[in-house]
DNA sequence: TTTGCGATTCGG
DNA sequence: CGAATCGCAAAG
């Protein structure tokens, strides 16, 4: 059950199992200004809201789980709220968050945290320690090395959509979604203002 | 078993 | 624009 209160056009959200089992492209934007919370193995405590993501779906040719469940996307078609971490160009890790109901692949990449050195999902990983042994970890447990906390919500005046960043294939869905203006929103800034109403879901 | 390439980043 | 760098998954 989700849990909304509005104020001033922005929304305070409680993150709920449900919250992330929805359809992928309503998760996405609405986990822009959510707080990401990282506990490094000192026990130091990182935190930053997100700033831009991108979606990705079962009927997706950009995403991994198209062709199907294989060994690196499994976590994918579990239960929504848990982290999909992937290893891409011999270097880099890569965070989702898991959406859509039990059995039914989803994610969504977040590229980019309000935080100095976080402008970019490789980059995200790297500075915040976020490697392989993170991939399955449920997001919603607070013990949780990474556990995603309650935020504020943008509203769609607030949020940017454009193409997606980096793909050879499906370039032209526009799947991309980041805080309008923010500093930290990593790569080029083309894209188009949201339309109200896709991206507001109450 | 082999091979081509990727949801990236940085430097020239 | 190309190099870095290696695991995944499709092809053989």
């Amino acid at each position: 059950m989700l849990d909304y209160l509005v104020v001033k056009g922005t929304t305070k959200v409680k993150l709920t199992r449900d919250f992330f089992a929805r359809p992928t492209l309503e998760v996405a934007p609405d986990l822009l200004g959510m707080t990401f919370v990282r506990t490094l193995p000192s026990g130091e405590i990182l935190r930053a809201p997100i700033v831009e993501v991108e979606a990705y779906t079962q009927d997706d040719p950009a995403c991994h789980a198209f062709r199907g469940i294989t060994e690196r996307c499994r976590v994918m078609f579990g239960p929504a709220g848990f982290a999909y971490v992937y290893f891409i160009y011999g270097m880099y890790f890569c965070l989702n968050v898991v959406t859509e109901a039990d059995g039914v692949p989803g994610a969504v990449l977040i590229r980019a945290l309000g935080s100095p050195g976080c402008e970019g999902p490789g980059k995200l990983c790297r500075e915040w320690g976020i490697d392989r042994s993170h991939n399955g970890v449920d997001l919603l447990d607070c013990h949780s090395p990474l556990y995603l906390e309650h935020g504020t919500k943008y509203g769609a005046d607030f949020v940017t959509i454009s193409e997606r960043i980096g793909l050879n294939v499906a370039t032209e869905r526009p799947w991309r979604f980041f805080v309008t203006e923010n500093p930290h929103v990593s790569g080029r800034k083309k894209s188009r203002k949201s339309s109200a109403g896709s991206v507001n879901v109450k």
